[in-house]
DNA sequence: AGCACGCCGACT
DNA sequence: GTCGGCGTGCTC
């Protein structure tokens, strides 16, 4: 029987418009679920986009208003049965439109226009028998023990590989992939960020050459498609990308591969609010294959689950750095350095040391996670600290341009020479960043090249590529960065890596700061010493004794996990619950305000058996951006699925009587930052 | 979101 | 009488 109608998802982003439209299929139009379609939609029967989602024999629609599809734009399914059931999956799971879950899985496509042809692109020959393909590395016996556990699970198991920095987690994934692909299936590697890890993906490329497609934010339209289309078609069975790659269109999938699970990035941050590793672990479920995700450091949640439900996650370890020596860390107590009389950028310590590692010709990496050159600028007569106009932001000092610059709007203008409050001259710049770092080192070390690396100095197309790729050949012994110079780089000449101030990640009033401390500086203290040179790593801080800043010194994730699974525990935070974020941001305070304890309100009377906890009105962290004021409130629940419910609920109720007109909602379950 | 319909004031 | 302001409501 052929069907008759075709349910279609129109492709217009609109909460009102989050449903299916039923189309007649013309006689002779060979429709499949999971094509795109083009028809006719709206007052002006307007040519719009479509995707057939199902088809069936009847409709409950008026037969008379139905219309026909116009025309299929491709001769092919853009949504496979899989990915079809990922977005239903995702549209529920992150309380949002299936449109926009669908423009996540299918490449983006212009309204009215069929995808680019992919025939100029060339025969592919970015075949090879994997089998036969025997790496030349021999493996430990942790990581041998790790490939074989890996490679014979028969299917949907979750892999969490807990390896300390430099301990070979990449040789256990590129086994696991030949292994993978040597059974024709294909493979997934998600990154944290392509530009800051150009290392590990050369290994991937150099190993699997033409079988290889790498993704990421800068390829165009048309190379994005292609790539698509490689991986639908099977031309190519492995993809390398940040977090979207976990939506390539491969048939066979066998393994996806979460390097760096615990990065934020992982969280996408516009709708829908996808968690990459929920979606790996939710296609791994469809299709059978293999996830396994990596760290040195890994998020509570994955640890948790991998120690506490074994079933489904299931713990591999790899604990000691291959030919390699951990670097000895030291905690450098700044505030004993001023009672001292050092009022200086650095202790005399890792002075000293600097000094040391610069005679020796051989090269050092500074961490200070703030950019610009002063903090902030205030007057010494009046007080007033100047900030940004249009933001509840303090400005930054920028030296090269001579500018102040709010970093959250981005909008600049020159450093006044008057104070704009009381008009005094006597205006001083405070607090430390990159730049002055920089200027410092010149100042202490005259003779020393020197590069930055940080949002101001990586603006052009290959910004750090150029960076990096200068610091490995040499042409400067000292890089000053903000947290992209924490990352995963790898340079046998580093011995020697300086935190400026440890304690910068630790007091955002986010619940998460000694996880995060903790992993910077996990991660920025395994870039020392990575060849036979013996690595140092000074930490240098206000709060010496704080438990993020010890163990990472001793280098000792268990015993941290174990401090601050403890305080999740007793707090009553994330593994442990939910927190649902619901911030409002207008241009009048007082209007946004007043919605929100609207909002309050109506939880509280649909909270009567008082299964919520909520908690109260409060300003978002930065409260003021762009013009639009922000405030927000918190709901905590054991349980996802009805917080979820409940919070959609009471803000349709608050809809119902308020239009909100110039108010924005911006919801987040269990955000990776609190703003 | 678009886009059309609709019901009131200034103009050829 | 008609042109056009943008408020309201619908889209198989």
């Amino acid at each position: 029987m052929i069907p008759r109608y075709a349910a279609v998802c129109i492709d217009t982003l609109h909460g009102e418009l989050d449903r299916l439209f039923h189309y007649r299929i013309p006689a002779g139009m060979d429709v499949q679920a999971g094509m795109r379609c083009v028809v006719p939609f709206g007052k002006g029967n307007k040519p719009t986009t479509g995707y057939v989602i199902e088809l069936t024999d009847t409709t409950e629609a008026q037969t008379s208003r139905i219309k026909d599809i116009a025309a299929l734009p491709d001769d092919f399914c853009v949504l496979t049965t899989e990915t079809l059931s990922l977005v239903r999956w995702m549209r529920d799971k992150y309380y949002t439109t299936l449109i926009s879950c669908i423009r996540c899985v299918a490449p983006t496509a212009k309204v009215g226009k069929a995808f680019p042809s992919t025939r100029a692109l060339g025969a592919r020959k970015p075949k090879k028998d994997f089998g036969s393909d025997k790496p030349e590395v021999t493996l430990t016996d942790d990581q041998a023990y790790a490939v074989n556990v890996i490679c014979s699970a028969l299917s949907a198991a979750v892999f969490l590989v807990h390896g300390v920095t430099g301990s070979g987690k990449t040789e256990v994934y590129l086994h696991t992939i030949s292994h993978v692909l040597a059974q024709g299936k294909q493979a997934i590697v998600l990154v944290p960020e392509i530009a800051l890890t150009p290392q590990t993906v050369d290994i991937f490329t150099a190993r699997f050459g033409d079988a290889v497609a790498v993704t990421h934010s800068r390829l165009t339209a048309g190379e994005r498609f292609a790539i698509w289309k490689r991986a639908l078609e099977g031309t190519v069975s492995l993809v390398i990308g940040p977090r979207s790659a976990v939506f390539a269109p491969f048939a066979r999938l066998g393994l996806i591969v979460i390097d760096e699970e615990h990065e934020h990035t992982y969280h996408s941050e516009t709708s829908p609010k996808y968690d990459t590793r929920e979606v790996a672990v939710k296609r791994a479920e469809l299709t059978g294959a293999v996830v396994v995700m990596g760290s040195a450091t890994p998020s509570m949640e994955s640890y948790l689950a991998a120690t506490e439900n074994p079933q489904a996650y299931q713990l591999l370890r790899l604990p000691n750095r291959i030919n390699l020596t951990f670097p000895e860390v030291h905690i450098i107590d700044m505030r004993r350095e001023f009672s001292r009389g050092n009022t200086s950028l650095f202790s005399k310590d890792f002075a000293d040391a600097l000094k040391e590692v610069l005679a020796a010709g051989r090269q050092a990496i500074l961490f200070l996670n703030r950019r610009g050159y002063s903090t902030f600028v205030s007057c010494r007569w009046c007080g007033e600290v100047l900030s940004c106009d249009q933001c509840r932001v303090n400005h930054t000092y920028h030296a090269d341009t001579g500018s102040l610059l709010c970093h959250y709007c981005g909008r600049g203008l020159p450093l006044p020479e008057k104070c704009p409050s009381c008009t005094s001259v006597h205006l001083r710049r405070f607090g430390v960043g990159t730049q002055q770092l920089e200027a410092e080192v010149a100042r202490l070390f005259p003779n020393t090249a020197t590069l930055r690396m940080d949002m101001d100095t990586t603006r052009g197309k290959f910004g750090h590529a150029d960076i990096l790729s200068a610091f490995r050949r040499g042409a400067a012994q000292v890089l000053i960065g903000t947290q992209m110079v924490a990352k995963g780089l790898d340079f046998p000449q580093v011995t020697l890596v300086g935190v400026i101030a440890a304690d910068l990640s630790l007091f955002s009033g986010d619940f998460r700061a000694g996880e995060h401390t903790f992993q910077l500086l996990t991660q920025v203290a395994g870039r020392a010493g990575r060849s036979d040179y013996a690595g140092r790593v000074f930490l240098q801080t206000y709060n010496p004794e704080h438990y993020a800043l010890q163990f990472a010194r001793e280098g000792r994730y268990e015993a941290f996990y174990a401090h601050e699974i403890a305080v999740r525990r007793t707090m009553d935070y994330p593994p442990f619950t939910h927190i649902f974020s619901v911030m409002l941001s207008g241009p009048i305070e007082k209007e946004v305000i007043a919605a929100l304890h609207k909002l309050q309100a109506i939880m509280a009377y649909c909270n009567k058996k008082k299964r919520f906890e909520l908690m109260g009105v409060s300003p978002a962290f930065v409260s003021k951006v762009k013009q639009k004021f922000r405030w927000k409130l918190l709901v905590k629940c054991a349980e996802e699925e009805p917080l979820k419910q409940f919070v959609l609920y009471c803000i349709g109720k608050l809809r119902e009587n308020d239009p909100l007109s110039e108010i924005t909602v911006h919801l987040s379950l269990n955000p990776a930052m609190m703003e």
